[in-house]
DNA sequence: GAGATAATCAAGTAAGTACTTGAATACTTG
DNA sequence: CAAGTATTCAAGTACTTACTTGATTATCTC
C-alpha cells in the first residue's frame, strides 16, 4: 500500500505551511510584513536578529510560498504573497489566545499591564470617527504608515510621540493604533498621553485587521473610497 | 533591553500553536478529529502510524491546547478544543492550496485525477436537496457519521459501498461527501457508482465545512434545527 | 486478584533546525 | 573599474524532533 505514502506527502505538504510559520521569529516576520513590505536589514533590526540569520527565516518563509520578494536596487523587498497569509496569522493568534494556557502571563510580560488601558473596536472606533469628536494617532514607524494606514489618521511614530504632544488639538480624545493586538507601540503611546493629560483609548487590534475588514483605509498616495463595513 | 526576551517569548507561544500543526501526522489527526472525537488507537490506525507514535503526537496536541481528552473505561477520547481549531487548519488548507507550488502534483498522486468527477458547493447542494431530486451518501466511516452528518444523509461507507448499491432508490443523482477537500472517500464512491452507471457527484469539502457554514446537521440520537445559511 | 486491553512512558537513534561566523555575490555610485 | 552597501551562501555547533522498541500504568472482566 503505496497510498500511504502519497497520503504522508500531501499533509506534509499542507502542513509546510504551518511548520513555517511555527517559528517565533518568522511570525514576528510575517507580523511586520502583514503592515507592508519591508527590505531585509529593515526587519533584521525590527526582529532583533543577525541579517544572515533573517535572511535565512526569510529563504524559508519564500520556499514555502508565504512571502514574495522583488529587487529594487541593491536592495530586496519582501511581502506577504496574499492576504490569506495575514488571515492565517490571525487564525494562529486566536488558537493560541484561547487555548495557550500561559499566554496572558507572556502577553503581560511584554506589554505590560493593560487593564487600566481601554480599548475600542473597529466598528466602535469607526461610529466615533463618523461623530468627529476624536483623533486617530498612527503610531508605527513611517514607513508602514506611508505602505497603508486608516483613512484620516495623523502618523506619530510612538518614538516622536513626546515632543510632538503639541501637534494634537485640544478637546479630542485620541484613539491609537499599530500593528495588531500583541503590538506595544499603541499600549505606549496611550500611557505617554495619559500622563500629559490627554483622553487616550487605543484600537483593540491594528492596521491588518481594519483593511481586511474592509473599512476605509489611505496609503500616501490615494485614497481608497470607504469599504462596506 | 530585556524586552527582546519577553518578546521572543510571547511571539513563540503564539508561534507554538503553527508548530504543533507543522508536522503532517498531526496534521492527519486534527483532520480526522475534526470529524468528532475519537481513541487513540482508532486514531493510529486512521493515520497508519504506530500506537506509541501517535499517542505521543497526541500528548503534542494536548499540552499545545489543540485538543481536549477524557477517559472513558479503557479507552482515551480525544477531541478537538473548540472550533477554532478547525477553522485554523481550514486556514492552513487555504493558504497551502493558494501558494503552495507542488500541492496540486501531490494532490494528483494521491487523489487521482479529479477532473472528470463534478463537484457540488454547499449552497449548490443545499439548494439541490431542498428540490429532492437528489440522495446524499456520507461515505465516511460508520463512527464519524454517527457523531454528526449532513440532515438527511444516509450511511454508506465507502469500504460497503459496492455490496451495498441495490439500497440506493434508482432514477435518483447520488451525491457523496466526506471529511473534507483532501479526503478520498467521495472520490472514490462516486468512480465506483459511476462504473455501475448511477450518476454522481461530490461535495467540493467535507462534514466540517458544511457545519461550520451552519447547514443543517443531526446526530444519531438528535437533530438539529435547520441554522441560518 | 489474574488476565486482557488501551494507553503512556522511557530510552535510544537518525535527521532536522536555529543561530553564528566569515566569505561570496549583486548591484550602485563615484 | 574601484569601493561601498545589501543580501545570500557555506560550514559548523548546540539543540530539538520523529519514530522505534520494550517496559509500565490504568481500567475492565471474569
Amino acid at each position: 500500500m503505496d497510498d500511504r505514502a502519497a497520503k504522508d506527502e500531501l499533509f506534509d505538504a499542507l502542513a509546510s505551511v504551518a511548520k513555517v510559520l511555527g517559528s517565533g521569529r518568522r511570525a514576528e516576520i510575517v507580523d511586520v510584513l502583514a503592515q507592508g513590505e519591508r527590505a531585509v536589514d529593515e526587519i533584521a533590526q525590527e526582529i532583533g536578529q543577525s541579517v544572515a540569520n533573517t535572511s535565512q527565516h526569510l529563504q524559508h518563509l519564500l520556499r514555502s510560498g508565504l512571502v514574495h520578494s522583488r529587487r529594487d536596487g541593491t536592495r530586496i523587498y519582501y511581502r506577504l504573497s496574499g492576504p490569506g497569509v495575514a488571515q492565517l496569522w490571525a487564525a494562529v493568534r486566536l488558537v493560541a489566545s484561547d487555548h495557550v494556557a500561559k499566554l496572558n502571563e507572556l502577553a503581560t510580560a511584554y506589554l505590560g499591564d493593560r487593564s487600566a488601558l481601554s480599548t475600542l473596536t473597529r466598528t466602535e472606533l469607526r461610529d466615533r470617527m463618523a461623530g468627529g469628536d476624536i483623533v486617530v494617532l498612527d503610531v508605527r514607524p513611517e514607513p508602514e504608515f506611508r505602505s497603508g494606514h486608516i483613512a484620516g489618521a495623523v502618523s506619530v511614530p510612538v518614538k516622536e510621540l513626546a515632543e510632538r504632544l503639541r501637534e494634537l488639538p485640544d478637546g479630542h480624545t485620541v484613539a491609537a493604533y499599530c500593528r495588531g493586538p500583541y503590538c506595544v507601540f499603541a499600549d505606549e503611546a496611550v500611557r505617554t498621553l495619559r500622563r500629559h493629560g490627554i483622553p487616550a483609548v487605543r484600537l483593540e487590534d491594528g492596521y491588518p485587521e481594519w483593511e481586511a475588514a474592509g473599512l476605509p483605509v489611505e496609503t500616501s498616495a490615494s485614497t481608497t473610497p470607504a469599504g462596506t463595513s
